[in-house]
DNA sequence: ACCGGTTATATACAAGCGTATACATCCGGT
DNA sequence: ACCGGATGTATACGCTTGTATATAACCGGT
């Protein structure tokens, strides 16, 4: 293994065990066993070497996505729905560094541009995943727009559910909470919807 | 005005402009036209500074969270929910910073206790205020539990929109776009489940 | 008027930072 | 065997960082 997948590998771990902020040119090097020149002859830049990782990273967490998602295969709705949170949270029990990561990348994308893109990209292409996941039998005559409705839903509640986990595990909802409030929120807007 | 409150206002505004972690103590004594030593003598050190001032933002966010959801008044929960959201959209248009500086700060908890414990107090708080908000008619007979899930899935919608707003503006759901997305899948619950 | 604390300020310092430079090593092609 | 580009490495440079120190200014109480 060349010290250029050495140092990207390195930088990953310095990502999940530091932050991307806090981690220094020396600390990558320390983690990979490489040496400080080599960042500048493989990346250019400390900053680039970490935007490479980090983007590495969050193709991971795509993948970690797709995984809770296609865990849900039951036939009602809201037990697909349910399945897929508690997925979630259990994901942010074993892979808890790569969603801080996550987290940590929608504060850097401010100032980021490069990493800005790949979230924005990504997440466009997570919004049509995800309303699929909700329309799985039968959606196929909605409109691309509702579509991207429902997936722009779903996607908050996942992002929020994320925040909400690690700033806070004890408050934070379950799985089933979450279900819960869903079909309690159905039923008040029946009730007070003028029918 | 002393100087401890001249550091606090440039801190809020370095934190503004700059974010956390790009600021210097230099950033702030530019900022606020003190001197570098009066950090030390008011505040020990740069960092506790910093985190000071961005409890002191997460207050206003917290005062302009309020304000948004003072506006919904609807008799209809779900023109309430709308109408909240698009509150949101349109703060995220007026106060960016405010919301770039929040997001921030939950990647920043993972490291800061003291900001981290501010930031669980603060939803804590928020979830119950967010439950009412739906259970505005009606709600006596709802368990703490129940109360609290719901603020707990209005929460994560919530920080979910915030977060899609401020990396895609673009494609990022409107107030109307999500309360849409709510209406299909309320439907799409009934479809089916088994009645 | 003067004293004593609080507060302000200029400056110095050591440590850590990212990166460039100059040199060594590797290794496939000939 | 040897050359040459690609890769690895040690080191040093200049800069920025946060903070400590030492001195000055302020200001109410007497």
């Amino acid at each position: 293994m060349g010290h250029r997948e050495r140092l990207l590998a390195g930088a990953r771990v310095c990502l999940y065990e530091r932050g991307y902020t806090r981690t220094t040119a020396r600390d990558i090097v320390a983690a990979s066993d490489t040496n400080l020149a080599s960042i500048g002859y493989h990346f250019g830049s400390k900053e680039a070497l970490l935007t490479a990782a980090l983007v590495q990273a969050f193709e991971e967490w795509g993948v970690e996505i797709d995984r809770v998602l296609r865990d849900g295969t039951q036939p009602d709705l809201m037990d697909r729905l349910e399945s897929m949170w508690t997925g979630l949270v259990e994901s942010f029990g074993s892979h808890r560094p790569l969603w801080v990561a996550g987290i940590e990348a929608f504060a850097l994308a401010e100032h980021l541009p490069v990493l800005r893109e790949q979230l924005a990209e990504s997440y466009t292409r997570a919004r049509p995943a995800l309303a699929a996941f909700v329309l799985q039998s039968g959606g196929e005559n909605v409109t691309e727009e509702t579509r991207k409705a429902i997936g722009s839903f779903l996607l908050a509640l996942m992002i929020g559910l994320t925040v909400q986990r690690l700033l806070d595990p004890e408050a934070a909802p379950s799985g089933k909470e979450l279900a819960a409030a869903l079909r309690l929120i159905i039923g008040a807007v029946h009730d007070t919807a003028g029918d």
